[in-house]
DNA sequence: TGTACATCAGTGAACGCGCGTTCACTGATGTAC
DNA sequence: TGTACATCAGTGAACGCGCGTTCACTGATGTAC
């Protein structure tokens, strides 16, 4: 079976970082195991050293490419018009049922941010890189600072939705969340 | 040695569940073990069944023990004027350095909502009630929902800001996350 | 109040288990002639 | 283009280690007479 070639190597590697970027998310870093991992990528845990140093490398990597994903519509936005509705769709859909319920595919800092920033200090780093990716692209055409309150908010208010059991509790935060976001959007001084 | 008076016990039990309280807080549930806790309130891991059943109980009931300690003020204040300045005050600590820097003594929702909220349900639980009573406390006199946001907004700014690897980072982070406090308290509708 | 005895807080060795990581091995891949 | 050989992606057993939990034991505490 082994050896496999170049290009099946290369989607091994994307295998192992996608489904490690979704399962950090949904379970945390502590409690997903290398072998969690790759076994969600169709591999045995052994074969894993051959593409990451270590499992602290794999997480600031999946980390990476999950904050790639989720930016990708907003960086790659064509035109003002359409980054305008690309985030105001972003804000939509960050303040929804439905990413409290699918932290694998949500925002990673959402997810993953109290476990990075007690982590080891690559994913730290990147954590804060993603801060600044994210609230970059909420703060167009506003201060930088309105764009750091916007993500603070919106994480805040999301990252308390999940403490939620019921649907209807999840939703009263997120209401209040919105209402906080509409304001920062429209009130920040200067 | 054995065995303490019921007096000594129950010093024992508040040691262990302060102690647990502090190290959950500083280093994430799942990175702290019963041995450390033990070791910290100056006993043998051993000795712990004594007081606790697993250590799911533990998180839960020292997650609570936290919540109260960082409410006591608030909750006890004895007039409506002491409630303003204390509230006031909570909030001027909740977006400083200090708090950033000091996990162990700070709000134990930004440090533990992560863990909790994919953690075991009795635990979830208490962080559901602790974002309830902390919101309630600083919505006083306005709705509900402003206490959330405002909740929210800090929990994610104290989150953001313990990405940074420099004060300066920190800073500015904190110095967005105010403002945007400023607007919630002022601007909220209604 | 004094005595006899059951209780149980705390100790430290031991349990099974899963973790991150290493390693000898396999055999298709990529390369050099 | 064909052949000989070094490389190395992936496998699965094995490593030492620390985890949560259990247990036999100790001896002071609390209780019943």
């Amino acid at each position: 079976m082994p050896r496999m070639s170049e290009a099946e190597k290369r989607k091994s590697h994307n295998r192992i970082l996608e489904e490690a970027a979704r399962i950090f998310r949904e379970r945390g870093v502590e409690t997903t195991s290398v072998s969690d991992v790759m076994q969600a990528a169709g591999l045995t845990h052994g074969g894993f050293y051959r593409h990451f140093r270590s499992k602290d490398e794999l997480v600031a990597a999946a980390f990476k490419a999950a904050v790639d994903d989720v930016l990708a519509d907003l960086e790659n936005a064509a035109s003002d018009e359409e980054k305008a509705d690309t985030r105001k769709a972003y804000i939509e859909t960050y303040l929804s049922p439905c990413h409290v319920d699918n932290r694998g595919e949500g925002c990673p800092l959402a997810a993953l941010a109290g476990d990075l920033s007690r982590g080891a200090p690559d994913a730290k780093r990147e954590g804060y890189d993603a801060l600044e990716r994210v609230s970059q692209q909420l703060s167009e055409g506003g201060e930088p600072a309105q764009g750091v309150a916007l993500l603070a908010l919106m994480l805040g208010t999301v990252t308390l939705a999940r403490l939620a059991d019921t649907d209807g509790g999840a939703q009263t935060v997120l209401d209040a969340g919105r209402t906080g976001v509409g304001l920062l959007q429209n009130d920040w001084p200067e």
